[in-house]
RNA sequence: GGAGGGGUCGCAUAGUGGUUUAGUGCACCGGUCUUGAAAACCGGAGUGGGGCAACUCACCGAGAGUUCGAAUCUCUCCCCCUCCGCCA
């Protein structure tokens, strides 16, 4: 969530913000209802102010009838005020977690069409089999079996296309830890707190597209960027430990509701992946940078793995919530002839971390204040095939290994 | 899952209804002393909300309740520890 004090402050901003991203807020009646909230909460303190004045002039004992007459008073008032007061903060809090995030001011304007390209690598290559069609005729990948055990979009990999797969995410793991990040494997079920708190939606929404387990409060993920989110909520991390850099490995669960049209077919958009994801906890004033950082590291594993790609800086209506800005790694399809998106990189700012409480306190000040928190993909595992087959396949049927993934799969150059 | 024991301001602890809006030790910051440091001594210091400020409210795992008054009593839940059960 934002701060209410920045709303109060930029009231324009922050609605024009939201309407650029598609949401309908009204901050007027935000700001109406905030003002309503402290009101009463002031009334509330002033009463708190003369119980706790009573009760501390009491030295053990019983005190006056008089005394306790107040208190009573007092008490059935501040009940009676209670129900209020609560009502008016939850009121105005419902709203401000329907805000989302403001945008750094060179995101593009618009909808997914408006994103803006801004850098290319490769060359753009035409006439490839479709990696199902190739990957079904190896038996490496089996999705029939996947339904029948599953439901539909859940499958195997099966031989050394699994191998492959793993073979990925050894060589970006090893690449990414030349970085200064910190491996770490995470819980794949997390509580709504975590889960909304990333900004993900909750159990209650029908736009939901997690998996949520029945009768507990727990959320399959739908990428590693929550757990690890989560895993500093509610602590306080000296400056100089900043920034804190994190590479997680997980399965990914999503519901995918709704997304049978285009590109629907075989590993692109599947019901459960595995992914390795980067993370950084660092200082407001370092993540614009670190951004970058965790831009140009997808960068150098896709040079590396040697698939052509274009980056593009996402427009406001493709944001979603949580993030300030947004850099997809879209790789080249020559079966489509088009580009399709293969990592991402957000910069969430104090969004994600304001609402599961982790700051920072600064070294010279010793002020506390709200951190920023970034995510990118490093690998997403199923994509990944995708791109690599449709690169690396030949023409009887056989798979090239990239070079930088031979000493992955035991030096074999062709699969 | 069962039984028992616990969750207190960074760490360790005190506190079983009213000068506790939480004491003490360690660590931390400032000062005195010292050539400098250590030690000693003096003082300061939690997080969040409201207020221009003085100040004030909330927070002792979470929530609800009893009471004039709750860290303290009651209930529900969460987490941790020990033992048992089950099991990669």
């Amino acid at each position: 969530m934002l701060d209410i004090r920045f709303i109060k402050e930029n009231p324009e901003l922050v609605q024009d913000h939201a309407k650029k991203k598609g949401y309908t807020v009204n901050i007027a009646e935000l700001l109406e209802l905030y003002a309503i909230s402290v009101e009463l909460g002031q009334k509330q303190d002033a009463l708190r102010e003369e119980k706790n004045s009573l009760s501390a002039n009491q030295s053990g004992g019983r005190p006056s009838d008089e005394v306790i007459e107040r208190g009573r008073a007092i008490r059935d008032e501040i009940q009676q005020n209670d129900e209020a007061a609560l009502a008016a903060t939850k009121a105005y809090q419902d709203i401000l977690w329907q805000i989302p995030n403001t945008m750094q001011p060179d995101v593009p304007v618009g909808g997914e069409e408006d994103s803006v390209e801004i850098k290319t690598w490769g060359e753009k290559t035409s006439g490839a089999i479709d990696h199902l069609d190739f990957a079904v005729k190896r038996d490496w990948v089996d999705f029939e079996r996947g339904a029948k055990v599953a439901g539909a979009k859940f499958y195997y990999l099966k031989g050394d296309l699994a191998l492959l797969e793993n073979a990925i995410t050894q060589f970006a793991l090893h690449l990414v830890l030349t970085k200064g990040f910190t491996y770490m494997t995470v819980p794949a079920l997390v509580n709504t707190k975590t889960a909304t708190g990333t900004g993900f939606t909750p159990r209650s929404s029908d736009q939901s597209d997690e998996y949520f387990i029945e009768g507990e409060d727990l959320t399959l993920i739908a990428t590693a960027e929550i757990p690890i989110t989560g895993y500093h909520a509610d602590e306080i991390i000296d400056e100089a430990a900043l920034p804190l850099f994190y590479v997680g490995y997980s399965p990914s669960f999503r519901k995918e509701a709704g997304t049978y049209g285009k590109h629907a077919r075989g590993l692109f958009r599947v019901h459960q992946f595995n992914k390795l994801e980067m993370y950084a906890f660092t200082t407001p004033d370092q993540s614009l940078e670190v951004h970058e950082k965790i831009l140009a590291i997808e960068e150098e594993i896709w040079q590396a793995i040697g698939i052509p790609y274009h980056i593009i800086n996402i427009a406001s209506g493709d944001l979603g919530a949580p993030a300030s800005k947004k850099y997809d790694l879209e790789y080249w399809s020559p079966v489509d002839d088009m580009y399709r998106e293969l990592t991402s990189a957000s910069n969430c700012t104090d969004f994600q971390a304001r609402n599961l409480n982790i700051r920072v306190r600064r070294s010279e000040t010793g002020n506390v204040e709200t951190l920023h928190t970034l995510n990118g993909t490093a690998v997403s595992l199923a994509r990944s095939l995708v791109a690599i087959i449709e690169h690396y396949q030949n023409p009887d049927g056989t798979l090239r290994v990239p070079a930088v993934l031979q000493p992955y799969m035991g030096g074999r150059e062709i699969l």
